[in-house]
Formats: structure tokens, sequence, C-alpha cells
DNA sequence: GCTTGCCGTGAAACGCGTTTCATAGTTTAC
DNA sequence: GTAAACTATGAAACGCGTTTCACGGCAAGC
């Protein structure tokens, strides 16, 4: 392998005019710049990208911190972070958690070796503050919302209620919601926009764990097995909401005149099913997430709320009286 | 930041036996041992991985060459890349290249710069020969079939004719096909199946650029505009079916009497759909090019199929005479 | 009693690009 | 005409962990 010494030897100039010549630095001669380059093509010389890391100090590198991979909204996420990375020069690498506290451990742990310049949290298990310790190494960013910290969020407070207030306009009163981790952040704040808005009686119109379409399946035996059971229902995401449509369907059910579905996150899915839906642009979430964790003032806690938007479907619509 | 010589200043001993310490090394005295360990907490030392890296000539990871990272088949094996590379103490680096060359030029030349160890390549549009060129630099692996090439991949061709033949078995005579990108390495396979087993007239019912469930659902509108239409589908994605049927039932067609269609994945939506599909395993796929990409004899350029199966659904089934 | 062989330790070289600082020759400026 | 400001170039230090090689001490083997 040859280096920066040898081609300096082969061009007859110092090593440093050989790095001016590779960084495009404009003091240098044009017969020296010449032979350099003519050394570096008979060479074959190829820049070792992990000493430019060592010696600047930078790694050009940002990692993201997600449960999996494999699910639509957080591969949305990564995709307006890949795009973003792309441009910017930057690569990223990814830790696939699956919400294990000792693996987000080994991620934190990455940044303080200084692996990465940043990190872009999208979904954790491990309390924040644990979290911040680690941002005396570098920026963290979350993409949900909590306090003092840098983050891109929505806001599931208000985006549960304009759902839930969707389906009472549309004179719905036996409301019903799916949830995904209990006691994520997330979750909460949908619970409590459902608290807020609808005050049920009890918690049985609470349907938990919801992540996947399979779920969604699970939740309509659930429904269909039920005495008492609401009306409409907004569910976690779209996947889950099409479980549920999907599964009902096939039990013979009519959506929405059996139950009114709104589904979250405003994916393909959605399109192809006329499902009334949260839009969510994730993307946008991932790139802003992405310019934070490179930009100099991540220090002051930037906070940027993304906002979202009822997609009008037909699986939930107007009861006719 | 304090290093490995400020760690052996303050314990009184050699770089050697600091760095004897850090990886474990048996030759260290059990009081100097200690003697180290107490200058890490004292000073608070962090090993800087990059240093490692270039010390080493090892990254400890490897890159990622895919054209979308939220596209579902490929997130796929996102997911057993993921999974793989956690439990040997790897990393990945993702790109993203929208099948544009000149980023996945960008891919390469992080291989040659020593950015990663190795390179999987789950889906390209360089020619594998230019890609080859870079092997000299790393070990490259294909999620696809290419002769003399470190490869992990399904054979399209069979997997194909088993759908095509299902069908046939099922009484129907007129079957149409969906295909992806029109001159990828799998397109063409696929086609030389359905040419090879069904031996169509036209091309009529060849649908090209069928990606995403919204293509399926264009298709869908395709179809039911067509004078003379297929009575079977094997379709390029169990996503394109899903849009196809979703699409189809909404204008009142009946699936599978209108239309049988066979599915290709394996993905969860097939299982809420009671779609008839062709099963992938393709995080087995991400699992086993990641251990070809990490192992000594990747120059001996292995190939693994991987086998898949066709699971029986609702959308094909035996035609009533 | 002498040769192997293992244990423990450290100096120095190595991997390799960037950057600071000093030096010298030219211009430009007033 | 002299000071100030560039331009051009290189030696050496820097970032930091790993590894080779050499050496002293000590125990096992014959």
């Amino acid at each position: 392998m040859t280096n920066i010494r040898d081609l300096a030897r082969e061009a007859e100039v110092s090593v440093t005019t050989v790095s001016r010549v590779l960084n495009d630095h404009p003091y240098v001669a044009e017969d020296k710049r010449r032979a350099v380059q003519d050394a570096i093509t008979k060479l074959g010389y190829i820049r070792n990208q992990t000493a430019v890391q060592l010696s600047t100090g930078q790694t050009k590198t940002i990692g993201v911190m997600l449960p999996y991979v494999d699910h639509p909204y957080h591969a949305a996420i990564l995709h307006g972070i890949a795009q973003c990375a792309f441009e910017e020069g930057y690569r990223f690498l990814t830790w696939q958690t699956n919400y294990i506290a000792s693996h987000e451990q080994t991620v934190l742990q990455a940044l303080a070796q200084r692996e990465v310049d940043g990190l872009i949290v999208v979904s954790h298990s491990l309390p924040v503050d644990e979290i911040l310790r680690y941002e005396q190494y570098g920026p963290i960013v979350f993409c949900e919302h909590h306090e003092d910290v840098s983050s891109v969020y929505i806001n599931h407070y208000t985006a549960f209620q304009s759902g839930l207030k969707t389906l009472q306009s549309f004179g719905h009163t036996q409301i019903g919601i799916c949830l995904g981790r209990p006691d994520s952040t997330n979750s909460r704040a949908r619970k409590q926009a459902y608290q807020d808005t609808v005050s049920p009686e009890d918690t049985s119109w609470i349907y938990q764990q919801a992540l996947t379409i399979e779920d969604g399946a699970d939740i309509a035996r659930q429904w269909s097995n039920q005495s008492c059971r609401p009306s409409a229902l907004l569910t976690a995401s779209d996947h889950v909401a099409a479980g549920i449509i999907l599964e009902l369907r096939k039990q013979g059910y009519r959506i929405p005149e059996d139950l009114a579905v709104i589904g979250f996150d405003g994916s393909d899915l959605a399109v192809v099913l006329n499902l009334t839906t949260v839009a969510v642009p994730y993307e946008t979430i991932g790139r802003q997430a992405f310019f934070i964790a490179i930009s100099d003032n991540w220090r002051d806690h930037p906070q940027i709320e993304i906002p979202t938007a009822l997609l009008s479907g037909l699986t939930a619509v107007k009861v006719k009286e």
C-alpha cells in the first residue's frame, strides 16, 4: 500500500505538498501539483480514510439507533437520513437495538469511542437522562419529544386528538384506540389525548401492543369477541389498521359501517386501502434530525415540531342519521 | 482527551503494558493490571476506536449497497445483516444508491479507501465486472446470482417456475406476470421462466415496473382495461399483489374467481391477505452474505442458493370445472 | 549444571494523513 | 524605498493504539 510519503519521494516534494494537492489547497505550484498527480497515477495511490479520520478527529459518520431497521416508519426515517447523509458527504452507521438496553448502551459507547460524530436516536428504551450522559461526547438528536434535548418530533398528543375529534365529528361516541409499546413516550401522549378528548369509562377499548399488521389482525379478533365494543378505532399505524380491516372484512364485517378505522403514518398502504389516516412526513423527520446532528448549534438543543395532517379516506366517514 | 501514553505515565508502566491490559493479554502482572485499571478510572480514559482501526488495519465494518433502505425486501435483508453484525461485533454502513451509477461508484470507492472491510451488494445497476474490479480491495458479496462471484441468492428461475406451474396445475392457461426493473438479472431469469413454462404468444401480459403497492394498483387498472386479459397473475412482490387485489376488489372484481394472484416474498402482508405467495427468507440471505463478507474464504467465491417455498393462500386456488 | 522455554516488561517502530510553524522569495502598498 | 502581505514549500509534531523485538528472570527438563 503506497502512502503519501511514497508519493512525496516519487514526486520529489514534501508530504505537506502532497497533502495539499490531495486537499486542493491553493498554495501549490502548478508543476509540483502535476508531479504529485503523476505519482498518484503511477503508484496507484488511494487515500486511507481511517488515517484521515484519526488525523482530523472527525469520522464524517453519524450513528442511528433504532429498534428494527425493517419496520416501515423507522425505515422511512432512515430513508430521510440516508438521502441527506449522502448529499452532505456523510456516512451513517445503523444499530438495531431491538429495544434491548445493553444494545443501546453499545451504541452510546460508540459515540464515546469516537466511532461516530453524532447520534440520532429514533426510538429507545433507556431513560433519557442516561442517554444524555453521553452528550459530552457529541450531539444526540431524538426523534421524539423530550424537554431540553435536541429533537425532531411530531406532537402525538395533538395528532391523536385530531384523529379522535374527527371520529367524534363523524358522530362516534364509542371510540377505542390502539397503542404500540405501553410505556413509550409516544403512547403516553396518545393515551392522554384519548383520556382528555374521549373520557372513556374503562380501558377495555385500549388495545395494547399494536405494532405489526398481524397485531392488527389479532386486535380485530379481539374486537369481534367483545360483547361491548367501540364503533370507531384510532389505530397506532396504517399497518395495524390494515390488519384490522382485512381481518374484519374476512369475517364479513363492513368498514366503516361496522367499525370506522383511522390509521396513522400516511403510508402507501393507506392510499391503496383508501384509509383515513394521520399522515406523518417521516422522511422529513430523518432529514431534520440529520442536519441538527451535524450542525454547530446542537448544544442549544433545537426542537423542531413536524406537523401532521389528516388524510381523508373511506374507512372513516360521517355516520348517516 | 487522555490517551494510553497518559495512562502509562499515571500507572508508571509502559504503553505496551497499557495496551495489553486494554486487550486482555495474559502477560501482565496482577499489580500492574490493577494500576492501569485505576489510571483508566481516574483519568476517565475511553479508547479511540479510529486509532485502533488505523493501527490494526481493520474497521470491523462492512458496507451495504442497496437502492432503497425502505423497500420491504431490502429492509428484510438489512435486518438479517444487522443481527449478525451486532452479534459478531461488527458495524455496517448503508449506502442508498437509488440505482444511480455514480452513487454506486462512491460505495466502491469507500471499499478501496478502507472505510469498510467488505461490501454486500444487495442490488446494483453497474455492470458486475466493473464492480469486481474493486475486489482487490476486499470481499464483495452479491445478493443475486452471478458466475464466479461470491453470492447468496435465490433461484428466480425455479422460484418463478414453481409459481407458474402452480397456476397451471390449478387449471390456468392464460397467465401473466409482473416484473420489477426491466433489465435486472432477476427480471431476466423470471422472464425466461415465463417463456419456458407458459410460452405466451405476445407480451401484453407482462407488466413491467412493478415495484410498489401503488404500482400494483396501476397494473390492476391496466388489467381491467384490457380486452383480452389473463386469468392468473404471478406478481413481482407481495406488495404489488396487494395493490392489485385491493384495487380490483374496490372495482368489484373477485379474487381468485376473476383473477388468481400469486405474490412473491412471503411478507406479513401475505399472511393477512391470505395471499398465495412464494416465500423468500430474506433475513437468511442477509445473514449468509454477512458471514461470507467476514470469512477468510471469500476469495473462493462461495455461492449459496437459498431455497424458496410456495405458501398456499386463498388468492390462487384450483379452478372448479 | 546447563539448556529450553515461558513469563513479564518496555523502547521503538508502525499505520498514515493533517497541521503548525518557520523560512524565503515576491508582490503590493503608501 | 521600505514595510506589509502574499505565495510556496518543507521539517517536524500530532492524533493514538498495536506490534515487533529484545532482554531479564525464573522454572522445568535432562
